[in-house]
DNA sequence: ACATGCTGTGTAAACGTTTACTTTTGTGCC
DNA sequence: GGCACAAAAGTAAACGTTTACACAGCATGT
């Protein structure tokens, strides 16, 4: 691969003329352009990008740390910060993190050593011990879906609790009160407030807590599935079901649907994040919306203005879901 | 940042010294290794990849351009290939086309000056000249999901006018003969080659060609309901439908369900791709499996293999695609 | 004719590593 | 104690750029 030496050899100039015709530099003349350009051409010149980024100390790049790539989720997340990015000239080095804290810590590792000067960063498996370590070392990195109370302004969030709340509310208000809860079995955060948010709105309506109305999967739709079938075999009679996310609630609805149960004229069933499959699940399912898109528009913002040190525009850093009625709630009639 | 000079200087040793350590070179004494490592502890330092890469002359870097990483096609080729990437201590540097010439060429030459020593691209966009330009400039590119005719060894794609042909065939099977035709509007050759399919499979079985039943939309659920609504506000009359991808055949389906024709009672639906949603459809979709992942495993294998100058092991270039039977599709009865 | 300023170009240092080569230090043996 | 040799550490060049600085050429104004 030739280098700058090579097509400044060719076009009779410097190295230093070449690189200012690279870099549309004011300072040359036409004849050197056009010298240089063709040089380039016939050479297929390709700028080293390490050396630009070594001599300029800039890289133009965001890093990325998601948790899996295959996830729509993800992908809805990382195609909103590669509009911010491309809008400003950057572009994307993405890691996988698989949920896993030593894959996700030498994800980062790798996008700080390649001198991402911003970051957004996803993580479910590290402590938040390791991640505000993190934020203090690399002054342009945000964590997004998750809230560290030493660092709150590089945290983008959604309020969990308020959105499971939110859900238990809507069905209660249907009229229902004998109402499941199917968990995710992973021990983190969200999975915690999204419990809570189902228990405290329980009993804000004075419906007396039902712990053995709970049950817990893997976050997919086998783990929802079990989970259902888990609650069908103990005997609990329930008219509603909220699940901790879509893919939950579609394993829930496969596993009614086999046991005759119909959705939502016997069991209404409520999901969480308003994914891509909930608008093509049938009867089309009723849910929390996880508003991904705009977060992590301002999660990329965020780490632009604070890798470049400019004072961050003060603007929300905690979401709040809204509801999204669709058809698998109906209310509750005797 | 501080850099192997700071290290090197709190440390008291030489920077080449620093450096055998970060490499776990067998000729360096304890006392060395704990000398630096406390020191590179101290000062959080961060081997700057930029910098290591212009030196080593390789980034361990796989370049990857996709068409959008918000579609779940691509998250799953993009997973494959970080699977197979991760396996060999390689990472990836992600680029997203959005199916347009120019988006696609700036971000190859991004990966290119990034001095990714191999790279799967998918493009739509750029013409078979380009891509086989860039092949011959790049030793480890590989293009996915198309075949070059310059260039067949680097080329990993699936036999369109088979998956179609197999979709149609299928339909006639069943009893069908008024099959009807939703392609995609993109003139790109992947259309044009399911299209032929649908057309050659009925010729075979002695259907007369049904142009007025073919009819165009954008590749998405939008365009899959706008063709279908064609369809029969032409007046078609037809007992099965035929689509370009899944998300085509979603689209017919909410189009035919607004209709209260019932699928497929009335009209069976095919799709294409076996992607995420088809899954989560009622009825489920029968549909024809793109095998993206084993296709994108092959890719990033033989990227890698190219890239490192050993001759590639011969695997197959060009995969075929096979039927997955679900609920969409019943025999037609009299 | 000469100072002045402007334009275009060249020279060379710097960025942070790796590594071939050289030098120093340490060990065991006679 | 002196020597041979191995092990460990240091020196400096190289990777491919950018850019501060210096300088040449030339037009301008006096």
């Amino acid at each position: 691969m030739s280098t700058i030496k090579d097509v400044a050899k060719l076009a009779g100039v410097s190295v230093a003329t070449v690189s200012r015709v690279v870099n549309r530099s004011p300072r040359t003349s036409e004849k050197a352009i056009k010298a240089v350009t063709e040089a380039m051409e016939a050479l297929s010149y390709r700028p080293n990008a390490n050396a630009r980024a070594l001599v300029s100390q800039t890289t133009q790049t965001m890093g990325v740390l998601v948790g899996d790539v295959s996830n729509p989720f993800f992908g809805a997340m990382l195609k909103s910060i590669d509009l911010v990015c491309r809008d400003q000239g950057k572009h994307l080095l993405i890691g996988n993190g698989y949920h896993e804290a030593d894959s996700e810590r030498e994800a980062i590792e790798i996008l700080i050593n390649s001198r991402c000067e911003s970051l957004v960063i996803h993580s479910k498996g590290l402590s938040d011990q390791d991640l505000t370590k993190f934020c203090k070392e690399v002054p342009g990195l945000v964590v997004i879906n998750r809230q560290l109370d030493e660092v709150p302004e590089r945290c983008i969030s959604l309020d969990n609790y308020k959105g499971s709340y939110l859900a238990t509310e809507y069905l209660l208000n249907q009229g229902h009160r004998d109402i499941a809860y199917i968990c995710s079995e992973h021990d983190i955060e969200d999975a915690d407030s999204r419990k809570q948010g189902y228990r405290d709105a329980l009993a804000a309506h004075g419906v007396s807590p039902q712990e053995h109305a709970i049950a817990c999967g893997y976050p997919d739709e086998q783990g929802g599935e079990k989970a259902m079938r888990d609650l069908l075999s103990r005997g609990v009679s329930v008219t509603a079901v909220a699940a901790y996310n879509d893919y939950m609630a579609a394993g829930a609805m496969a596993c009614l649907e086999e046991s005759d149960i119909a959705v939502p004229e016997q069991v209404s069933v409520i999901g969480f994040d308003d994914g891509l499959i909930s608008r093509y699940m049938k009867p089309r399912l009723t849910t929390i919306r996880y508003p991904i898109q705009p977060m992590a528009e301002q999660a990329a913002r965020l780490a632009l203005q604070l890798a470049q040190g400019s004072s961050p525009e003060s603007s929300p850093h905690v979401f709040v879901p809204t509801l999204v009625k669709r058809n698998s709630v109906k209310p509750l009639t005797h």
